[in-house]
RNA sequence: CCUGCCGUAGCUCAGUUGGUUAGAGCGCCUGACUGUGGAUCAGGAGGCCAUAGGUUCGAAUCCCAUCGGCAGGACCA
C-alpha cells in the first residue's frame, strides 16, 4: 500500500478551455460594447438565454444511447422531468402517473439553437390555440453574446471548447431587405470594433443559387445535394483539382497520405460544378459582373438571383460598395440549415508566427437565412436570418496584427508604509473612489519598511499611473509623497541617472492639496 | 480517429558520432540602494531531460509503449 503511488490533485483546465486575463478581458469587452452598440442602431434588443438547455430543444435527439452526440457536451439531468407528448400534455402511465425520466441536458454550441427555443417557447401556447398564422408570426430582433461549447476533438490554434459568440438575428421576417441589413451591419460593426476598410470582406452567396445549380444539373436528393457542397467547401484546403477528385474517383492526399473516398459523380455533374468553381474562385470583380454572370436555367436559381440583385441594390444606394461587401458565388458554409443568403467575413490581414511564417485568421463571421429551424419546436416554419462575430478568433486577430490598446491602466496605488496610518490610506482612497477613480491599497507582505520598492514593483506591473506614499515621516510633516508612475515610465528610456529620474517622478505634496493634486496628473 | 514531427528550468530554446558534475537568455529571489517601480552591476534558487520499460560497460541522445504538443488529413450539431 504505502508504496503505491496515491491518487492526487494537480491543478489544471479541461483541455480546450482557458482563463481569460485581464488585457484579453478588456479586450473582449472593447468588441462586445461596440458591436453592440451597432446591433442597438439598427433596432436589436438584448436578451440572454442559460448555457444550460434540454438536448432535444436544441435539435439535440439521443434516444437510446447514452453517449454524448459528437459535438456537443450532454449529460443526464440528475432530476426527473415530466414527459411530454405532440400537443404539450404529460404523458401518463396506466395507473394516470405522470411519466417521469432524466432527460438529457446540453451545453449550447451556438446561440441560435437557443434562440429558436426561446421564440418557439413564447410561441408555444398561442400556436396549440392556433392563434399563430405561418406567416403572420411575430418579429423577434434580438442580439446575445456570451460563451458557447463544443467537443472539438482536435484543438487547433484559436480554437477553444468554450468560445465567445456575438449574435443578432431577425426572427419572423422573409424579407430580403433583412438580409441586406446583415450584411450592412457586419460592416458597421467591425469597423466601430476597429477593424479599417479594405481589411475585411463581408461575402455574401445565396443557397438558393448553388441548389438550383446543382439541381438543374440533375441532382435530386438532399442527401447528394449535401455532400457535394460539403466537397466544394473544402475547395480552400484541397484546391479545384482536389475537388474535382473527391466529386469524381476520390484524392490522395499528399502530406498525411490518407486516402479520401470520391463520390463518384457522373461526369457531367463533375464537369459542371469544376466550371462553375473555376469560373468565380478568383477575383471576380464588382457584384454586377458577378450577377451578370450568374444565368442559370433554373427557378430556384433565378429567384435567388434575384434576391441578390435586391440586395446589391439596397447595399450601392447606401454606399455598401466592393470594399465592404462583395459576393462569391462559391461560399458554402457548413450548416445544413441555411436557406437563402448566407454569409461570411474574411479578414484579409496577415501576421507572422513565432516561427516567422506567414498566417491568417480566416473567418470571423458566419450567418444566413434559416427559414426551417423553429419548425422541429414550433411545427411551422418561421423565416429568420442573421450573423455571429466569433469574438475570440477577432480577439486573436487584433492582437496578432498589433491593433490592441495598450496594457489597461491600473488602479491608483497607495502603499502601505506603516500600520499607524491604515485609517489615513482609506479615507484617501475613499476620497478618490468618491471622484470616480480607481483606487488599490497595498495588503501584501511587507518586511518592515523595505517592502516598498516590492510594493512599488507591484504597481509598475498593474500599469498604475500614480503612487500615493504616506509613512511617519510624511505625516510628521503634514504631507504625502506622490510619485508619477505613468511619466516614471516615459522617462525611464531617456533618463540614466537614478538621482535625477527620481526627482523628476516624485514630489511631496501638501495633504490638503493630495486628492486635486493626484487627480491632476490621472487627467494628464 | 489516421499519418508525420516533437516533449530538456516558470517561459523560449542550446546540448557534438551514445561518454565525466546538463547549459544560455528571459523571468523569479537577494543585494549594491537611505523607505522608492525602470536601467546597470554582483550574487542566488530552480531539473527524475514528459512517464514507464528495453538495448548498452555507459542513455537527454538508440528502440518500444503510454501521455502531452505541433503540422496535415478524416469528421464536424
Amino acid at each position: 500500500m504505502s508504496s503505491e503511488k496515491q491518487r492526487g490533485i494537480v491543478p489544471r483546465k479541461v483541455k480546450g478551455f482557458r482563463d481569460i486575463d485581464p488585457n484579453l478581458n478588456q479586450l473582449k469587452r472593447k468588441i462586445i460594447e461596440s458591436a453592440s452598440k451597432v446591433y442597438q442602431s439598427y433596432g436589436f434588443e438584448h436578451w440572454d438565454t442559460p448555457v444550460l438547455e434540454y438536448a432535444d430543444c436544441l435539435g439535440k435527439y439521443m434516444p437510446d444511447e447514452d453517449t454524448v452526440d459528437k459535438g456537443v457536451y450532454s449529460f443526464n439531468n440528475p432530476e426527473e422531468d415530466p414527459v411530454f407528448a405532440g400537443d404539450g400534455s404529460e404523458l401518463r402511465d396506466a395507473n394516470n402517473n405522470v411519466i417521469m425520466e432524466n432527460a438529457y441536458l446540453s451545453l449550447r454550441y451556438d446561440l441560435t439553437a437557443p434562440l429558436a427555443r426561446l421564440y418557439s417557447e413564447q410561441l408555444w401556447k398561442n400556436f396549440l390555440n392556433n392563434q399563430v398564422v405561418e406567416g403572420k408570426t411575430p418579429i423577434l430582433r434580438r442580439y446575445q453574446y456570451g460563451p458557447v461549447y463544443r467537443y472539438e476533438i482536435k484543438l487547433a490554434p484559436g480554437r477553444f471548447r468554450e468560445f465567445w459568440q456575438l449574435d443578432f438575428d431577425s426572427v419572423g421576417t422573409n424579407d430580403i431587405a433583412s438580409d441586406a441589413e446583415v450584411a450592412m451591419i457586419l460592416s458597421d460593426a467591425l469597423e466601430a470594433i476597429g477593424l479599417k476598410r479594405d481589411t475585411y470582406r463581408v461575402k455574401i452567396n445565396n443557397r438558393k443559387l448553388l441548389k438550383g445549380f446543382l439541381s438543374s444539373l440533375g441532382v435530386e436528393t438532399e442527401d447528394q445535394e449535401q455532400a457535394i457542397l460539403r466537397v466544394v467547401d473544402k475547395m480552400d484546403k484541397i484546391g479545384l483539382q482536389g475537388v474535382e477528385q473527391e466529386l469524381g474517383a476520390g484524392r490522395q492526399d499528399k502530406k498525411s497520405g490518407a486516402y479520401v473516398n470520391g463520390l463518384n459523380v457522373d461526369s457531367n455533374l463533375q464537369t459542371g460544378i469544376v466550371g462553375f468553381l473555376d469560373r468565380f474562385s478568383q477575383g471576380i470583380g464588382s457584384r454586377k459582373e458577378v450577377l451578370s454572370q450568374l444565368n442559370i436555367d433554373n427557378p430556384l436559381a433565378q429567384e435567388g438571383l434575384k434576391e441578390l440583385q435586391q440586395m446589391d441594390s439596397i447595399l450601392e444606394t447606401l454606399g455598401f460598395d466592393e470594399s465592404r461587401v462583395i459576393f462569391e458565388p462559391t461560399l458554402i458554409r457548413g450548416m445544413a440549415y441555411y436557406t437563402g443568403p448566407v454569409f461570411e467575413v474574411e479578414s484579409l490581414q496577415t501576421f507572422k508566427d513565432h516561427k516567422g511564417a506567414t498566417r491568417k485568421v480566416g473567418s470571423i463571421c458566419g450567418g444566413g437565412r434559416y427559414d426551417g429551424l423553429v419548425k422541429q419546436l414550433l411545427g411551422m416554419s418561421v423565416p429568420a436570418t442573421g450573423a455571429s462575430i466569433g469574438v475570440d478568433r477577432l480577439a486573436e486577430l487584433l492582437i496578432q496584427t498589433k491593433q490592441v490598446p495598450a496594457q489597461a491602466e491600473g488602479p491608483i496605488f497607495i502603499g502601505y508604509l506603516d500600520d499607524d496610518l491604515m485609517i489615513d490610506y482609506q479615507k484617501i482612497a475613499g476620497e478618490l473612489r468618491n471622484k470616480g477613480a480607481n483606487v488599490e491599497i497595498y495588503y501584501g507582505p511587507r518586511k518592515g519598511f523595505r517592502g516598498l520598492k516590492k510594493q512599488l514593483s507591484y504597481a509598475d506591473k498593474k500599469n498604475c499611473p500614480v503612487a500615493i506614499l504616506l509613512g511617519g515621516d510624511e505625516a510628521a510633516k503634514g504631507v504625502v509623497t506622490v510619485r508619477n508612475l505613468k511619466l516614471g515610465k516615459e522617462l525611464a528610456s531617456t533618463i540614466t541617472d537614478k538621482k535625477e529620474w527620481k526627482e523628476r517622478v516624485q514630489s511631496e505634496v501638501n495633504k490638503d492639496d493630495l486628492i486635486g493634486y493626484v487627480l491632476g496628473i490621472l487627467n494628464d
